[in-house]
RNA sequence: GGCGCGUUCGUCUAGUGGCCUAGGACACUGGAUUCUCAUUCCAGUAAUCAGGGGUUCGAAUCCCCUACGCGCUACCA
């Protein structure tokens, strides 16, 4: 039986990094019919973050990687690893010391181990190994006896963890053996690093994945990307539903590099998922993700028009806001568009529009303004611009004439009237 | 400094001795489609596989050395 865990510390918010590092945790164990776990390693008072708790385990819901049963939470468990630490006292390996059980570590010999990724054989001089704190003066359990008393109690294996903790394993190791436990198995997985190469921290703008959330990405696609970051799907594929890397995922494909995380990457891959949704699904999302939108009843109907425009939920708002709110006129962008005298060309699509038929239809209102173009002898192009500028105040938004039926006939008209008197004042 | 790990296009990667004059994806550039922007489709630029030595008929792939990067070196995790 596989049981993994993911263990963060409540530090600060749930990082980016710690997510992938969830999520092989997690697509192991369901692989596997196993279990996955939610551990709090909060043994550091000074470090603790009020609310970091809530956020790792909100942002783990929004992500979809539910945990089985209850988080386990070390603070909680305080005279658990006083208990052991004692024991290792009686069984001579450990001594007290200015109020702290420290660890005797042998001063000859080697520790070898295999880790699993990439199957890497690694080897440690004891010579080099110095005494180390198993519970600290005020009480707690340092990170090292935490996680191997935990780790044998919840029955962990194997170990997936960051690279970080490859240098203590010689700890952990000898830990397990003196209180005469099964060493688990371990996986250290590669650290995902900023563009500078170093560790990914608040330096290099790494954001919580709230913030994530926040900013219009999709809990699929943040974790297919962060999938990505060390692991080939079979076959190459990288664009892969939760389902698929349950079945597909192994930690044998996990390599050893460091990665650098690429946001321009995930939001590619976040538009990909927006793209392929369909459109009720993505007006829903819209929906719960715009809580304050002016409009939200409004949103369905436009969102065929943006399902190709938009890389994150937050692009809706300024691409479509002018068909919500009035657009304010900006000279700029009219001088950008190349008609001599753009009121007159406006008053006369003004009178094209008004001899059309409502309820206007797309495809005969573009047809009838081709021919005003034709007969003004201006550029089509130039002219729908025109009709663009005077109706959204943009030199871009969603198709023109499918914009304007949502938009509705009087308002289209009030605004290339409003456009006209700006043109005019200005 | 010591110890550990790592090193293939800008980035994520394929690659486990011959299929590699190194493949894909993102990004970038050009083109096609087009009412803008996107989408879509085509094409292109980009890695002497960190460097140097071996082993081998043959190495990105195995071994050694060097360089560089990162991690750890706390009564932090």
């Amino acid at each position: 039986m596989i049981k993994t865990r993911f263990a963060p510390s409540p530090t600060g918010t749930m990082h980016i990094g710690g997510v992938r590092t969830a999520l092989y945790a997690f697509l192991l164990a369901r692989k596997n019919q196993g279990t996955f776990n939610l551990r709090i390693e909060d043994t550091d008072r000074n470090r603790y973050v009020e609310g970091a708790v809530e956020d790792i385990i909100q942002s783990l819901r929004w992500l979809g990687l539910n945990f089985d049963g209850e988080p386990v939470i070390q603070s909680e468990r305080k005279e658990l690893y006083q208990k052991y630490a004692k024991e290792l006292i009686e069984k001579g390996v450990a001594y007290e010391q200015d109020g702290a059980i420290w660890f005797t570590m042998p001063k000859k010999g080697q520790v070898r181990f295999t880790d699993l990724i990439g199957k890497r054989e690694i080897s440690f001089d004891l010579a080099e190994q110095k005494d180390f704190v198993l519970l600290k003066s005020d009480g707690f359990p340092t990170y090292h006896l935490a996680h191997v008393v935990d780790d044998h109690l919840m029955e962990t294996n194997p170990v997936i963890r960051g690279d970080e903790w490859l240098s203590s394993i010689p700890k952990h190791i000898l830990t397990f053996q003196a209180f005469g436990w099964e060493i688990p198995n371990y996986a250290h997985l590669p650290l995902i690093v900023g563009t500078d190469r170093s560790k990914l921290s608040k330096r290099h703008g790494a954001k919580g994945v709230g913030e994530f959330r926040q900013d219009g990405f999709l809990p699929e696609a943040i974790l297919n990307y962060m999938a990505l970051l060390g692991w080939t799907p079979p076959g190459g594929k990288e664009i892969v539903s939760l389902d698929e890397m349950i079945r597909t995922f192994d930690l044998k494909n996990v390599h050893s590099t460091p990665a650098v995380f690429d946001i321009t990457k995930l939001e590619w891959m976040n538009g990909e998922y927006i793209r392929k949704m369909s459109d009720e699904r993505l007006s829903k999302r819209l929906r719960e993700f715009l809580v304050d939108h002016p409009a939200k009843d409004k949103i369905a109907p436009v969102v065929p028009l943006v399902k190709e425009r938009i890389k994150k939920l937050s692009d809706f708002v300024p691409l479509t806001d002018f068909l919500f709110e009035k657009p304010e006129y900006d000279r700029e962008v009219f001088n950008k568009i190349k008609i001599e005298d753009k009121k007159e060309a406006l008053d006369k699509v003004l009178y094209k529009m008004e001899s059309l038929q409502k309820p206007w239809k797309a495809e005969e209102f573009e047809k009838a303004f081709r021919k005003l173009a034709e007969d003004l002898g201006v550029k089509v192009g130039d002219m729908f611009q025109l009709i663009r500028a005077a109706v959204s105040g943009q030199l871009v938004t969603p198709p023109l004439f499918e914009s304007i039926k949502i938009l509705g006939e009087e308002k289209a008209v009030k605004r290339i009237e409003e456009a006209m008197k700006f043109l005019q004042s200005s």
